[in-house]
DNA sequence: GAGTTTGAAACT
DNA sequence: CAGTTTCAAACTC
């Protein structure tokens, strides 16, 4: 199931990274794909304005993996679009025609056109509140495997991410409707996603979780004054525009990942899960990098050069040279470290320096993938990718290895007992996979297999083409 | 739930 | 670019 939030950014393998191949072609898509798995047929009706709102098997009968992945490789749109794509769905009983009464949450997301590939955003993950659960591992897996959910499966809504049957329970109950009710609801409350609290940004503001995920804030956000809204559509587009003109890597993702054992941008060895570094870096003072507070761990990686945060504990990979923040002059040398080795920091890839990464600011350049934001961590141990994702994301590449999720891949040596404190809670990213079951997500595909399901792809949004793409990557 | 702490974002 | 302010999330009680 395309459950996570491909929020890292992923370099091929072989040191070029998707944007490279797609010069010119830099806008990320800022949005949310939760796409209904199954039942999506409901979904489907319902976004598509289906009068009869029936319940009905897909017409084409096709595997919803296979719908999914059309839908997903044509998440490229060509042009900025507003997505409608989010929607909770809360088909508790099983039954198509009441599910198709309970939306209850709707999610709009801004799409921009030519995406450079399945980026999650992270700021699209924000994070999910105490006590959601993480997506298990079997429902990822069961899903990635290419199973079909069926109609008793789990769903991908817009805030809340439906867990397949695999969640619990043995195959009998997942008939009972009672039971499906029990695990819908309790998958509803554990996987929802955050939402926002803006009183006084109005939720224009990068403070905003939503807004910064490139997402429309919805009606269970607890914000005040919101005009991050589709109606205020002109005002969240400008206002973003605004926002990038200053920083045109506002929006970009704020975590990007290397390939395994890779040096970093920083020309550090990567020891942290996913291999994979906040594009700025934090500025942590007090907190350690221990806390949410901190971009890096709550993103679910360890610190790096980049940071310029002081008495770094950061339990995914200390910035180095900082091994022991008790250490005055080691942590001030490793500030000057820092600090000198930032100055040239560049995508590096196997090595090789990426030249069209070499954009003015810190990484976004470099990034396939981008998942950026407060986001959210990595579930490691539950992420597989969809052999048709693969696809999608590893363009071109002809080692079948790399359809393994990377993000797996590198942590794979990694011992769970040994796994660095992980918030679970979070939604985490997928590279390979990018939807964003409960988190605001955002994410981007690579614009290619633009087929029918394009179309349907496509009818879900509202084409916003006055709206200025995600800038470009590539070198003035 | 209210208040505090924190660090990113925004502002100057 | 650096310092300050604003902001909302994270955290604590």
């Amino acid at each position: 199931m395309l459950t996570m939030n491909s929020s890292i950014i992923h370099e091929n393998t072989d040191g070029r990274d998707w944007r490279t191949t797609n010069s010119g072609t830099t806008s990320f898509i800022s949005n949310i794909l939760q796409f209904p798995l199954d039942k999506a047929n409901n979904s489907e009706n319902a976004e598509f304005g289906d009068p009869s709102g029936s319940c009905k098997q897909s017409e084409s009968g096709e595997p919803v993996m296979d719908r999914m992945h059309g839908i997903l490789s044509t998440c490229l749109p060509d042009e900025l679009v507003v997505n409608d794509s989010g929607l909770k769905k809360d088909d508790k009983e099983g039954n198509c025609n009441e599910s198709n009464h309970q939306f209850s949450i709707r999610r709009r997301c801004l799409v921009f056109e030519k995406s450079p590939g399945f980026g999650l955003h992270l700021n699209s993950l924000p994070n999910i509140p105490k006590g959601q659960s993480p997506l298990s591992k079997s429902t990822l897996s069961s899903t990635n495997r290419g199973e079909v959910p069926d109609d008793n499966k789990g769903v991908v809504t817009e805030n809340s991410y439906e867990m397949p049957a695999t969640f619990g329970g043995n195959e009998a109950d997942h008939n009972s409707p009672e039971k499906k009710r029990q695990k819908f609801e309790l998958v509803e409350e554990s996987v929802a996603c955050k939402r926002c609290n803006c009183k006084r940004s109005k939720c224009l503001k990068l403070y905003c979780d939503c807004f910064a995920a490139g997402l429309y804030c919805i009606e269970p956000c607890s914000c005040q004054d919101c005009f991050n809204k589709p109606i205020h559509e002109n005002v969240v587009l400008e206002t973003r525009r605004q926002i990038e003109s200053r920083n045109p890597l506002a929006f970009a993702p704020k975590v990007i990942r290397t390939t395994n054992g890779v040096s970093d941008s920083m020309g550090e060895i990567n020891k942290t899960p996913a291999s994979a570094r906040h594009k700025r870096g934090c500025n942590c003072k007090r907190s350690s990098c221990l806390k949410k507070y901190c971009e890096c761990f709550q993103a679910g990686v360890g610190c790096s050069l980049s940071c310029r945060c002081e008495g770094c504990k950061n339990s995914f990979g200390r910035k180095e040279g900082c091994e022991s923040e008790s250490d005055g002059d080691n942590l001030e040398a490793c500030e000057k470290n820092a600090s000198e080795k930032s100055s040239h920091d560049t995508v590096i890839s196997n090595g090789q320096e990426h030249p069209d990464l070499s954009v003015p600011s810190p990484d976004i350049s470099r990034l396939p993938f981008a998942y950026s934001g407060k986001l959210a961590a990595f579930f490691p141990h539950s992420i597989k990718s969809s052999p048709q994702l693969c696809g999608t994301q590893e363009q071109g590449s002809s080692d079948t290895s790399s359809c393994k999720p990377k993000l797996e891949s590198n942590l794979d040596g990694i011992p769970e007992s040994g796994t660095p404190e992980i918030p679970k809670h979070k939604c985490f990213t997928l590279v390979s996979n990018p939807t964003s079951p409960n988190c605001k997500g955002v994410f981007s595909t690579p614009n290619h297999d633009s087929t029918s399901s394009s179309t349907k792809w496509r009818s879900r949004k509202l084409i916003l083409r006055s709206v200025p793409s995600f800038p470009s990557f590539s070198p003035p």
